[in-house]
RNA sequence: CGGGAUGUAGCGCAGCCCGGUAGCGCACUUCGUUCGGGACGAAGGGGUCGCAAGUUCGAAUCUUGUCAUCCCGACCA
C-alpha cells in the first residue's frame, strides 16, 4: 500500500533506508550527507542516551562541554591523530557574510573577513580537551579526571548512510586522566564493559569484545578495543570503542602532574565513544520485512492500544477501559499509547504500529468489552493471543521483559552461527560469500598480510576476542607461524 | 571524488522523445455510511514541475550549470 517496504531478500540496503524514512525515524535533508532525526528516531537516541549516562555517572563521571572549533594548531599538536582525521575535516576561514554586490539579495563570504587562524569542527575532541586538561590538572590530587560529553561531530565522510555514516552525527566521547597507566587501561576496558552491557541487556544484541589489530586502530592510541556485533546480512558493525591513550596526548599537550613523591609524570589517558550508528545497528540487528522491531528497553513506545468499534455503540465505554489501562500500565511504568484517532481504521493502525516497531499491540473491541478479554500482539514473534483483562498490566511487564530475552537470544543464536573457523584460503574465501558472517582464523599478525586479505576479499580483521584462547596455527594466507585466531569480517 | 540513475502536490508516479501554461493513485478537508488486518460514496483544497542561467513569441519538456538522494567503485577509528 502505501508504505510498502523493500524486503531484504530483494535489496537488503533499500530495505534498511525504508524502515529509516518509513519508521519515521529520519529524514534526508538539504545538506549533503546530514540528516534531521526525526521525533521517533531521536527518543529512541533520547532513551539510550539516558541509559548510558546513568551507566556513567554510575561509574563516577560527569559531563562536560566542549566547543565544537579547534584551532588548526591545536588539532595538529598530537601528530597522528591530526593525521588520522585530516582527510574528513570541515574548517572554518571566515567569520562574515556580505551583501554580493552583483547579485541583488545573495550573500557571499567577505574576503575581509578571513580568520588569522582557521577552525577546524571537531571530529572528535581529544586536542580541545587535552588543551584544557593541562590547565586542570597539577598534581595526583586532580587524578582521575573522568568526563564525558554528549555532543555533534563532523566527517566529511564521501559516502554515507542514515545514521551508519553521516557527514555530521551525534555521540558522546569521555576523555579520562590518570596516574597511573594500569589504571588507564582499566578505565579503557571497564568502560567497553560498560557498552557491551548496554548493548546487549538493552539493545538486545550481543556483541564480541575485543582488540584492534594495528591499522585499525585509532590514530593516537596505544590500544583500540572495540565491541562488534553481527548484522542480519552477515556483515559486522563496530558499535563503540574504547581507546587506551597512554601518554600520547599528555606529551603533545604538556599535561603534567606531581606524583606522591613530588616527581613530575605525563598523566595516562583513555577515551571512549558511541553514537547514533548504533541506531543503524538496531534497526539492522532485528527488524524484518514488515519494519522495524524495537527492543522494549529503549522502545519510545513499548504498548499501543487500539480501539475497535461500531459506530458510537458503546465507544465511551470501550474508552473508559483502554484509558484506565493505559493508566495502570503508566503507573507501573510502561510507555503506553491509547490510540484513539477516528481517522485511521484498526488494519491500518496495526500495519502502522509494526513498521514503527512497537513491541506489544492491544486491540479491543466490543467482543472484549463483553468477555473481558484484549488482543494482544507480539512484535518480535508476530504472534496474537486473547488475554483476559484480570492481571493484564503484571501480563504486560512481565511479556515486555519475555520479548527483550526473546529478541537478545535470536539475535546471540544467529550471531554464533555465523561465526566459523576456516583453516585453509579456500574454506576462508569460501565461508565468506556462502556463509557470510565471521570467520575466525589464523594471521601472522603484520600490516601487509591484513591489507592483502582485505583486497582479495574486502574482509578486514574486525577484532582479536579479548578471551581469544591461545593456539598454535599456521597463517591463513601466508601460512606463516600464528598464536592466535582473530575475527574477520565483511563490515560496515 | 569517478561511473550510472533519479528529482513533477505530503507519498508513489505519468506527462518530457515531438515546447503551447500540469494530471493520476494514495494521503488531506467536509458530510454520510463504516470500523476484529492497510474501508466506501459524494463534494472540495493543495504544485513558481529541485534550484539557477540560457534558447524561444512561449519551457515540466530543449541547452548549460548547480544542489540533493539512491546504486556501484575509490576512500573511511
Amino acid at each position: 500500500m502505501s508504505k510498502e517496504i523493500t524486503s531484504r531478500a530483494s535489496d537488503y540496503s533499500q530495505w534498511y533506508n525504508d524502515l529509516v524514512i518509513k519508521g519515521s525515524l529520519a529524514d534526508y535533508s538539504a545538506v549533503r550527507g546530514c540528516m534531521v532525526i526525526k521525533p521517533y528516531g531521536y527518543a529512541l537516541w533520547e532513551n539510550m542516551r539516558d541509559v548510558l549516562d546513568r551507566m556513567f555517572k554510575e561509574t563516577g563521571h560527569q559531563n562536560a562541554y566542549f566547543p565544537l572549533f579547534v584551532p588548526k594548531s591545536l588539532f595538529e599538536a598530537e601528530e597522528k591523530n591530526a593525521e588520522g582525521f585530516a582527510k574528513e575535516c570541515a574548517v572554518v576561514t571566515h567569520y562574515r557574510l556580505k551583501s554580493d554586490p552583483d547579485h541583488k539579495g545573495k550573500l557571499i563570504v567577505d574576503p575581509e573577513a578571513r580568520l588569522e587562524e582557521e577552525l577546524v569542527v571537531r571530529p572528535t575532541s581529544e586536542a580541545i580537551i587535552w588543551n584544557t586538561y593541562k590547565g586542570w590538572i597539577q598534581s595526583y590530587r586532580d587524578l582521575p579526571l573522568l568526563i564525558n560529553q554528549w555532543a555533534n561531530v563532523v566527517r566529511w565522510e564521501m559516502r554515507t548512510r542514515l545514521f551508519l555514516r553521516t557527514a555530521e552525527f551525534l555521540w558522546q566521547e569521555g576523555h579520562t586522566a590518570h596516574a597511573t597507566s594500569q589504571e588507564a587501561q582499566q578505565e579503557t576496558l571497564q568502560m567497553l564493559k560498560v557498552y557491551a552491557t548496554f548493548v546487549e541487556e538493552y539493545m538486545a544484541l550481543p556483541v564480541i569484545r575485543g582488540v584492534k589489530s594495528e591499522s585499525e586502530r585509532f590514530a593516537g592510541a596505544v590500544d583500540t578495543y572495540c565491541i562488534e556485533a553481527l548484522m542480519q546480512d552477515g556483515k559486522a558493525l563496530q558499535a563503540g570503542t574504547s581507546h587506551f591513550l597512554g601518554q600520547n596526548f599528555a606529551k603533545a599537550f604538556d599535561v603534567k602532574f606531581s606524583d606522591r613523591d613530588n616527581k613530575l609524570d605525563y598523566v595516562w589517558a583513555t577515551s571512549w565513544g558511541v553514537s547514533t550508528r548504533l541506531i543503524g545497528a538496531l534497526v539492522m540487528a532485528h527488524s524484518d520485512d514488515e519494519g522495524l522491531v524495537l527492543p522494549p528497553r529503549i522502545a519510545p513506545l513499548q504498548v499501543v492500544i487500539i480501539p475497535i468499534y461500531k459506530g458510537a455503540e458503546k465507544k465511551d465505554l470501550l474508552d473508559a477501559r483502554a484509558r484506565d489501562l493505559a493508566s495502570r500500565l503508566k503507573t507501573a511504568g510502561v510507555r503506553v499509547k491509547f490510540d484513539d484517532n477516528d481517522n485511521a481504521r484498526p488494519g491500518w493502525k496495526f500495519a502502522e504500529y509494526e513498521l514503527k516497531g512497537v513491541p506489544l499491540r492491544l486491540a479491543m473491541g466490543l467482543r472484549d468489552l463483553e468477555n473481558n478479554t484484549a488482543e494482544l500482539a507480539r512484535r518480535d514473534t508476530r504472534e496474537k493471543t486473547n488475554v483476559s483483562m484480570e492481571g493484564l498490566v503484571e501480563r504486560i511487564v512481565q511479556l515486555l521483559e519475555e520479548i527483550q530475552q526473546n529478541m537478545f537470544n535470536k539475535a546471540l543464536i544467529f550471531r554464533d552461527e555465523h561465526i566459523s573457523r576456516a583453516d585453509t584460503w579456500s574454506d576462508f574465501e569460501r565461508l565468506l560469500d556462502e556463509k557470510t558472517g565471521f570467520i575466525s582464523a589464523h594471521w601472522d599478525g603484520t600490516a601487509q598480510t591484513e591489507e592483502a586479505i582485505k583486497e582479495k576479499t574486502k574482509a578486514t580483521i574486525r577484532c582479536i576476542p579479548l578471551d581469544n584462547v591461545p593456539e598454535q596455527g599456521a597463517c591463513i594466507l601466508t601460512g606463516k607461524p600464528s598464536s592466535q585466531r582473530v575475527l574477520f569480517a565483511r563490515a560496515y
